[in-house]
DNA sequence: CACAAATGGTTGCGCGCGCAACTTTTACGC
DNA sequence: GCGTAAAAGTTGCGCGCGCAACCATTTGTG
């Protein structure tokens, strides 16, 4: 413990692995916004939620809350919004009436086939910032923090 | 291009990218929070002004929102709240009169003495779920895409 | 079968954020 | 030096978020 004694007279923020990592994520969250806000008019939630039907039709609102990891209001709201845009459809489950089934339109899924392309070349795109080796030493790491934190799934 | 046909036909957002760095990000920070929420009754504009001020005595608001990444009028209310709390204090630059130096009082200094050695101790428990050499890859990876988005520093 | 507990989903409320506008002070251009 | 632009910092405003409370339906238990 003698050994990190220099360390802990001053906390730098800018090598502080939990703030690198919160600016890192935001400023990837605006790499990629600008492609589904200013092309498409989806904030996060929104494209998340398109992002998530679109792979599993039909899902419900809970569905999307656990996949996605946000709050089941964040997600009522985004859905809501989604449906006034007319991008997705609900119809009330014949199994459980609680539940209504979430479905993209027609003009949905005219946007997901254009959007999804889009996202993935730009996580293409910044992901070829680094060499194979490096970018497979970054996934296991972010794959160890997940487990530690019980997040991976 | 032809490689990725598959991967495009749908997009498992629990394997993009950007998502997962999102997530992480809030798992670190509450992982963290707890700290210096529960204990200290700080937020995380609140925590992060302290964490500068108390390695950059005297700084301006300017610089912590420069050096935080966050917006100056966030900066402007956490140093508020901080000063109401009388962990921090200001005074007007001799220099600048548009400037007010912010300092630390006693009792902040105080509170941060004892902060810091909790926070970094939290920060060593995380990535101690890693070998040492899959950590070196976690960070190389993190600063390559930090240096391309222009991020570092 | 009835009643309590749990679940899917929505809504009212308070709060914190970012934007834009503003005040004060300093720097720049001629 | 005067006037305009720019910078430090604060504040009003609208918006989106999470919490808690709520409704409707379903499940569990005696």
């Amino acid at each position: 413990m003698i050994a990190r004694a220099a360390s802990e007279l001053g906390l730098e923020l800018a090598a502080f692995v939990p703030y690198r990592l919160n600016r890192l994520a935001v400023g990837v969250s605006n790499h990629l916004s600008d492609i589904y806000r200013e092309r498409f008019g989806l904030d996060v939630p929104a494209w998340r939620v398109m992002a998530t039907v679109g792979s599993q039709h039909g899902c419900t609102a809970q569905y999307i809350a656990q996949s996605t990891r946000m709050h089941k209001t964040r997600v009522s709201r985004a859905i809501a919004h989604l449906e006034k845009r007319e991008l997705i459809e609900r119809a009330p489950s014949t199994a459980d009436r609680r539940e209504r089934e979430v479905r993209l339109t027609k003009a949905g899924r005219r946007m997901y086939a254009e959007l999804v392309p889009l996202v993935l070349e730009r996580e293409r795109d910044l992901l070829a910032c680094m060499p194979r080796e490096q970018l497979r030493g970054l996934l296991a790491g972010m794959e160890a923090l997940e487990t530690f934190l019980g997040l991976q799934d």
